[in-house]
RNA sequence: GCCCGCUUGGCUCAGUGGUAGAGCACUCGCUUCACACGCGAGGGGUCAGUGGUUCGAAUCCACUAGCGGGCACCA
């Protein structure tokens, strides 16, 4: 823990067994055999013995394996008959008292009560009646031994049968089981009872069976269950506190709630009591004495239990405690409890506990009874459950399997931080290991660090100084306000994460900001300013916001990566002692006593985000072309930018060095209308911007082609060598299989390339070539796709944007020529998509509820109107498969009808008279009537009726019988249910009704 | 048998009604003076299947299949 830098107090290390803490153990243990809650008593247990020790039901691990299902014949007294009983364990029949079946089943009716002969022994047993009896199963007889089943024993104390203890707690066979038998091992004793019963006649069949046997879970042995004078801890009314705490205030809250709060809860439901001693050296010995006659003094000492026996003659238990025991008081015991201390009045209850799945049951819920019982009060608010890490083939790690994964290599490898953060992302899902996302973080780490060597290589005469961020803000330049405004969402972002126990989403967040805004663009933007020659105001004050920047994100880190987070911090000018959190006011400077970073909401900047998107927008595209293009990364180009819109093309005036710089330009010009030369390549922006490479003279078309034809070449002349390898019938069948297929699929992907490479060439670049030129010509480039009237839109688009992927260019004129196809063709999202960018003037005004922004776009593209006249809140909303359309009713359903009616019904909500009559008449066919009032409905739909017959009418809202009745009344064919508000889950359902 | 969860690109995983994401892997290009543990660009997913609800479903509902977990039973 302390390598892996946990934060925590170690000046409160505790250990169960501090005397401290034993002497709460002692305290409970008396009180609750006091209350009666502790008894000792006789009971079937769950016997190791291997390790010689009673274990509780939680400790024993089921096994399904694969055994024998022995028929065992047991005859009559009488002589007549007798029954057949079906065993996994033959050796136990020796401590059978009874033969149990069920009281209604008719083949053995007439048996019970009978007497039976035991084999190998001569013991007389009854035949008994018992529910528990499945006679379904085996033959439908049980054969009853108490002393050695947990269900035979309840059956035996049901019907007052005597146990006969046959096997010991060496699991070897008493003197009870017969002077044959006596000394013999169980497994021993079973092959000489089934050879005995086969010699007898009396083994029926042996049937191969699989079933779970009930191991110990730390040394594997067969657990023995033996009738054993052990201590018990009553959980019935200890359960109903915690229980009830679930109910009452729901707590603990688990994170996740589901499924484990459930898991919680069933558990406790089916609890039954716990076995509470040990036979073990180790432990917290039962402060339980004995007198000399046998009598029971339990006491908090020695002395106590003298006083209270009357007699020093005394001796103490043997048996040690469950170690669960005082770890369910740890929650108390640990702040001082049974002292009222000032701890535990300042700590308890605490509030969060983080731990492991698998010890819900053994170590949580326990607290939680503990703390309930002997607190009054809940140990803790909430239990974050962390997942499982699993091995690469998914399955649990364990000492056994030898598949674990050792910490300490992995801090080796990979360093502490990285192994720490890739963890936090985990949360709590289970995850298999992946060295490789270590590694992930180990790179991240690497980069923090040569970011930071950079801040700092450029930090002369500058300081971390949080003060300056605030000052002049709406004077810095863009990239200034844009980082701030993200460092402070990202803080925000940081601690709604952290206080929901999203971890992952804090680690995503945390390494989004630190590698993509504050590295990738961020330190690029700055860089000429930072590392200027001259030590102008403008470079300190540029290095002072780069360190203060670094430095808030390093503290922000620090829980996650502590070691390379401090030692950054250390080296930053101005990271001291102003920076601790108040409360460490004069304690030596170190990021750990900092306070985690507030955001500071009014540096987050809107605007500033947009206008910086829009610039990184630009620049991508622009080294998108130059990628495609084939434009060598030295190389300076033109670039040529419009915005229709004035602010935009400030926004780009103003960052034209930045453009130029990362985006390599020789010269950046800006205008409203785009005036590019014919061969150039395009791009469009959002916002109606668009941006243009002029690339005569930089590509070539002849060596363009020549390039293609060389690498085509090379393709060719790789598939044929391979080919040739496959052809050759020795390869094939000597090969290994891994190197056959290995050939093949570098063949199909040679042979790949070259066909994408042939229709590049064919159908791109000479197309190219040739509507390269006509690209500006719109008419022109309608003719070339003048069959789009026939085909569907959705392929006019694969077409269009294919064409632009070869020609990088043209994309906008395709797009607005499609904008006039749409009418004839089923709409698509990639559609709408690909239009947004064209139209984006037009969409730019959207400002709409979530939900309907699909709709409106529609609605923009068909020529409905600006998206602002679209309103739900008018009640015009018109609906026809997918489509709204906005305006007024009237025109909305003229518009509707023109550019549809062939293809769709159209339906139209209504709400008023109003609005009906102009739908009608307008030639709506479905009008929605939604949400009204039943009253409304029937009138509506008795106008409608009057004014047109073919119009139907559909109906919605909150049913009930009457409004179905009213809705029927109004004509309606159709009724939406979308919700029932009185059942627990919302039914949908439509149902189809007869008009009147 | 009962209850619960999971199924998203080659891999490991995010994403609880509005244009499918990340890391790794892959392809192309780059000795750009913080970083090749790097920089730039790119390809790749009918979100297990079927049906339903919705203007719209990876997301909500039902069923099916596969995987996993818990509980009970196992004579």
């Amino acid at each position: 823990m302390r390598r892996e830098g946990a934060s925590v107090d170690w000046s409160r290390e505790k250990f169960t067994m501090d005397e401290d803490l034993s002497r709460a153990v002692r305290e409970v243990f008396v009180s609750l055999y006091e209350e009666g809650l502790i008894y000792r008593g006789n009971r079937i247990v769950n016997w190791c013995p291997n390790d010689q020790t009673v274990l509780s039901d939680l400790e024993v691990q089921k096994d399904p394996q694969p055994g024998k299902l022995y028929y065992l014949r047991y005859p009559a007294k009488n002589g007549q008959g007798g029954v057949t009983v079906a065993t996994t364990r033959p050796e136990t029949m020796l401590g059978d008292t009874a033969v149990a079946v069920n009281p209604n089943d008719q083949r053995y009716r007439n048996l019970i009560g009978a007497t039976l002969l035991l084999p190998l022994t001569g013991r007389e047993i009854p035949v008994v009646a018992d529910e528990f009896v499945d006679p379904q199963f085996g033959t439908g007889a049980v054969k009853v031994t108490p002393a050695h089943d947990p269900n035979d024993y309840e059956i035996g104390l049901r019907h007052s049968l005597t146990q006969v203890v046959v096997i010991d707690p060496h699991a070897k066979m008493t003197e009870a089981a017969g002077s044959d038998f006596a000394g013999l091992d169980r497994y021993k004793a079973r092959q000489k009872v089934v050879a005995e019963f086969e010699e007898l006649g009396l083994l029926e069949k042996v049937d191969d069976y699989e079933f779970s046997i009930s191991k110990c879970e730390r040394c594997k042995t067969v657990i023995e269950p033996l009738i054993s004078l052990q201590w018990f801890c009553r959980m019935d009314k200890l359960r109903d506190l915690a229980l009830d705490l679930m109910v009452k205030e729901k707590r603990p809250q688990f994170v996740p709630e589901v499924p484990y709060e459930k898991v919680y809860t069933n558990w406790l439901e089916n609890l039954r009591d716990w076995t509470i001693s040990r036979q073990l050296w180790w432990g917290h010995q039962i402060p339980a004495w004995y007198t000399k006659d046998g009598k029971v003094v339990v006491a908090c000492s020695y002395e106590e239990a003298c006083a209270k026996a009357g007699t020093d003659e005394l001796t103490q238990d043997q048996d040690v405690l469950d170690t669960w025991f005082s770890s369910a008081l740890w929650p108390f015991s640990t702040l001082g409890w049974p002292e009222e201390t000032e701890d535990l009045k300042t700590f308890y209850p605490t509030s969060v506990l983080v731990t492991a799945r698998d010890i819900i049951f053994l170590w949580v819920s326990r607290m939680v009874m503990m703390g309930m019982k002997f607190m009054g009060q809940r140990p803790f608010d909430e239990v974050f459950v962390t997942g499982t890490i699993l091995d690469k083939e998914g399955q649990r790690m364990s000492k056994t399997k030898m598949n674990g994964v050792d910490p300490l290599e992995v801090f080796d490898n990979y360093g502490v931080d990285a192994t720490r953060i890739m963890l936090a992302s985990v949360g709590s899902t289970d995850i298999r290991w992946n060295e490789k996302q270590v590694e992930s973080y180990r790179n991240f780490a690497n980069k923090i660090w040569n970011a930071a060597r950079f801040c700092l290589m450029n930090s002369e005469g500058a300081a971390v100084d949080p003060e300056s961020l605030r000052v002049g803000v709406q004077e810095q330049a863009l990239h200034d306000r844009w980082i701030l405004s993200r460092l402070n969402k990202t803080t925000a972002d940081m601690h709604e994460a952290l206080s929901g126990y999203q971890f992952h989403e804090a680690v995503q967040t945390l390494y989004h900001f630190f590698w993509n805004d504050f590295c990738d663009w961020y330190i690029e933007l700055t860089k000429t300013e930072v590392t200027a020659e001259e030590a102008t105001t403008r470079r300190t004050e540029a290095r002072t916001r780069l360190l203060t920047v670094l430095e808030q994100a390093l503290r922000l880190l620090h829980p996650f990566m502590p070691y390379i987070t401090e030692e950054l911090w250390q080296r930053l000018p101005g990271a001291n002692a102003k920076l601790l959190n108040k409360s460490y006011a004069g304690a030596s400077p170190t990021i750990m006593l900092t306070a985690y970073p507030l955001s500071a909401t009014e540096l987050i900047d809107e605007e500033a985000e947009w206008q910086m998107q829009a610039v990184i927008d630009l620049m991508s595209r622009v080294r998108n072309i130059r990628s495609e293009m084939n434009i060598k990364p030295g190389e300076r180009v033109p670039i040529l930018i419009s915005a229709p819109d004035e602010k935009l093309r400030r926004v780009f005036s103003a960052s034209v060095d930045q453009i130029s710089r990362l985006a390599r330009a020789s010269d950046v010009s800006i205008s409203d209308r785009l005036n590019a030369p014919r061969a150039s390549a395009r791009a469009v922006l959002s916002g109606g911007a668009e941006v243009a490479i002029p690339l005569e003279g930089l590509i070539d078309f002849e060596q363009e082609r020549q390039r293609l034809r060389k690498e085509q070449d090379k393709f060719q002349a790789e598939a044929s060598k391979l080919e040739a390898q496959l052809g050759n019938a020795n390869f094939v069948e000597r090969a290994p299989e891994e190197t056959s297929q290995a050939i093949v699929a570098r063949n199909t992907r040679a042979r790949g390339r070259f066909v994408a490479g042939e229709k590049m060439i064919v159908a791109g670049l000479e197309a190219a070539e040739e509507v390269f030129i006509s690209l500006d010509s719109q008419p022109q480039l309608e003719a070339f796709v003048a069959d789009g009237e026939e085909i569907e839109a959705g392929k006019v688009i694969a077409r269009m944007v294919g064409f632009a992927d070869v020609l990088l260019a043209g994309e906008h004129v395709a797009l607005n020529l499609l904008q006039r196809l749409s009418a004839v063709a089923t709409l698509t999202n990639q559609f709408v998509h690909a239009v947004e960018g064209t139209g984006a003037a037009i969409v730019d005004s959207l400002d709409t509820t979530p939900g309907m922004r699909m709709l409106e776009r529609y609605a923009v593209l068909l020529g409905g109107g600006r998206c602002s006249h679209l309103g739900l809140d008018d009640g015009v909303l018109i609906t026809s498969n997918h489509l709204a359309i906005a305006g007024g009713v009237a025109d909305a359903v003229r518009n509707a009808k023109q550019k549809l009616g062939h293809l769709h019904k159209i339906k139209v909500q209504i709400s008023s008279e109003i609005d009906l009559q102009e739908a009608i008449s307008n030639g709506a066919d479905i009008l929605l009537l939604e949400g009204l009032p039943a009253e409304e409905v029937a009138r509506l739909g008795a106008v409608a009726r009057n004014l047109s017959s073919v119009v139907s009418v559909e109906c919605s809202g909150n049913i009930t019988l009457q409004n179905v009745r009213a809705y029927a009344e109004a004509g309606a064919n159709t009724i939406s249910i979308s919700a029932l508000t009185n059942s627990a889950r919302a039914m949908k359902v439509t149902f189809q009704i007869q008009p009147f």
